[in-house]
DNA sequence: CGTTCTTATTGAAAGGTTTCAATCGCTGAA
DNA sequence: TTCAGCGATTGAAACCTTTCAATAAGAACG
């Protein structure tokens, strides 16, 4: 044990340090808060004996006097989706500056694990919490904000005045994969993606069918498969459906809800062994680190991750100020086109491309 | 009469409880922490007024008077790896049953910030922190260990009797993988990754060519292809570099020395319309999640990564006991086979299999 | 020397919780 | 009637920090 500490039995206080240095607890304190009201000899004496006792300010005394904390936290949906750390990367970056710490926790979809946090952190007296929730309507989160908590809601909205909240624009990302497809000249398209109750797949579903009508294009012709979660199993499994769809009906192009669910459509196809995009042209949407480093990169709607992260820590502190108005912000997405659209089969393989688009191509 | 409104301008204490139930804080301290203290007319009159105030516990004072928090950390060293999200995940598990919150922290790689963390952590009193250092030999880890703040090494060892750790054997890892190409028939292997002062790239290096060596194999045909981090873009890179070396002396397989390199080099090789396994193997470390979901299902190397977090949860759960003894774990690896070894083509294709091994087919 | 002004330091109070010895109100026994 | 015994309740102290009015010690000035 490396203790170079006289021994004490608990770890020292300010009163340990006053009598230390032959000062009284008052001035240690104001070496630790206003060291410019200390003569320089002082606290340098303190200063010294707080590095001779190993010193470590305990922050609950100071924040049971203070009333305010130095912690923000982000309770996240799942800690494993790459989308929700690159969006927690952001709120960190914001805290950073703000010289508060950002204290993560994981619900992992389950909304007893979320009360549960949610419960803690209110207990900690956190100076604000971010959510993104297991669900948008739960009543747990009125109780929150309820008692005062700032909350601002990210990725998520809730038509209500009483949240801030940072969500994308999920009907404008379905426009823009469905008008990239048809774009290169695909005619059938499937939705791949579920289940319903989750508002973005809603939203992004009815992005599609909107450009989808803008193109003039048969309703009939686009195509849903649903799917029980947004997941790679569940990808593949829509692989197989898509796969039996008999050739004269089959869509030439697939646009999935997220990348994980495009991941597993992607390795179905390809081992099955026809190719991307080739016989399937796939967007994905999230755009996750793993979708540029698919076999095939994968093309996919891109979510500004970092800036909604930002923007979220950036609101939660705004809630403090008087008369603070809630904001829903809302960020639009952008299309980022890789080879599993513009591979170089691109385009839908039989058929004439009677369409205004650019047709097959390497692009 | 009793006011139920709760506007107060500031959250109501134990003390405002009390007033409004009629009854001594004393009392109410006894409603929540020894309810069966309290005769059940005045636990429920108490109770009831909690509800009406809204009141809830504030941690800090509670802890500032027990000097025990209820909180465990971990500090990781990067989020957005999925590896250190499944150790988080059964960190969770364990700390779950024993009513302990667990506060995400994440340093990115970057010392600068693992030591802010641990700064703010300690004066925050945590029961124990958890840590994946971005240097296992750093000082700092001294400094918190020496003021007795629980503290367990995750994923890193130390030669060091002072401190808990749970570490995979990486060895044992390098030489699985190195066997399992072997047996395939491969004689002429390459090992990707790199810098070489990180441990694991050294570890798994080592145990490759003591495998190579115990199976009657000549040195020099186990290459090293160098990378200047353990990422996708490295990956692809030694791709290139691969694909670059003649035919006769090409190695026919690529261990890598983590996943996300892995699945780089399979982009690579599959955007060059190269096949895997048929023209190179490849066999990755880790088994994240999205290794099993590439387009070509990748081996790897599965390190035990809830037990691996769970385990450190309980040691450090033990640290406080008196006379404990550090310990260091060692879990042990496990090869998990899948299509890029063991695909329809696999085996190297040019060339008369002399091994012992099942040699090509569908394995 | 007395006064005022400045600067450095001090001591006590406050913040919300838990604990524990002390007290209260009863019941049953002597 | 008094007293011990018992369960329920109480009040004050303690945890550590920050704040702020008060004090002390000089310095500048008349």
């Amino acid at each position: 044990m490396v203790d170079t500490s006289p021994s004490l039995g608990r770890s020292p206080s300010v009163k340990d340090v006053a009598a230390a240095a032959g000062v009284s607890l008052g001035t240690v304190s104001n070496v630790l808060n206003r060291p410019a009201r200390v003569s320089p000899e002082t606290r340098s004496r303190v200063e010294r004996a707080m590095a001779d006792l190993g010193f470590v300010r305990n922050e609950s005394a100071r924040q049971l006097r203070m009333g305010t904390s130095h912690t923000l936290a982000y309770v996240m949906l799942d800690a494993s989706n790459p989308f929700f750390t690159d969006v927690a990367q952001g709120i960190e970056l914001a805290a950073e500056g703000a010289d508060i710490s950002l204290f993560l926790c994981n619900s992992n979809n389950s909304a007893a694990r979320e009360e549960s946090h949610l419960g803690h952190l209110m207990q900690q007296r956190v100076q604000g919490i971010l959510l993104t929730p297991v669900d948008p309507e739960s009543a747990t989160i009125d109780l929150v904000a309820g008692r005062g908590v700032p909350l601002v809601l990210v990725d998520r909205k809730r038509d209500d005045e009483r949240y801030c909240s940072v969500a994308v624009d999920d009907e404008l990302g379905g426009r823009l994969a469905i008008e990239h497809l048809v774009d290169r000249g695909h005619r059938r398209v499937a939705y791949v993606g579920g289940p319903e109750k989750l508002g973005q797949v809603r939203d992004r579903l009815a992005g599609a069918r909107a450009a989808w009508a803008d193109a003039g294009l048969l309703a009939a012709h686009l195509t849903v498969l649903p799917t029980q979660a947004l997941t790679v199993g569940e990808g593949r499994g829509a692989g197989e459906r898509l796969a039996g769809i008999p050739a004269s009906r089959r869509p030439t192009a697939a646009f999935c809800a997220n990348d994980l669910v495009a991941l597993g459509l992607l390795q179905q196809v390809i081992g099955s062994g026809r190719s991307v995009p080739g016989d399937v042209a796939i967007v994905g949407y999230d755009d996750i680190y793993f979708a540029a480093a698919a076999a095939v990169p994968l093309t996919s709607v891109r979510q500004p991750r970092q800036e909604l992260g930002r923007t979220a820590a950036e609101l939660v502190f705004a809630e403090t100020e008087p008369d603070h108005l809630h904001r829903q912000v809302v960020f639009q997405p952008e299309l980022v086109a890789r080879a599993s659209t513009t591979g170089p089969s691109s385009g839908p393989s039989k058929g004439p491309s009677k369409g205004p688009g650019k047709g097959p191509g390497k692009g």
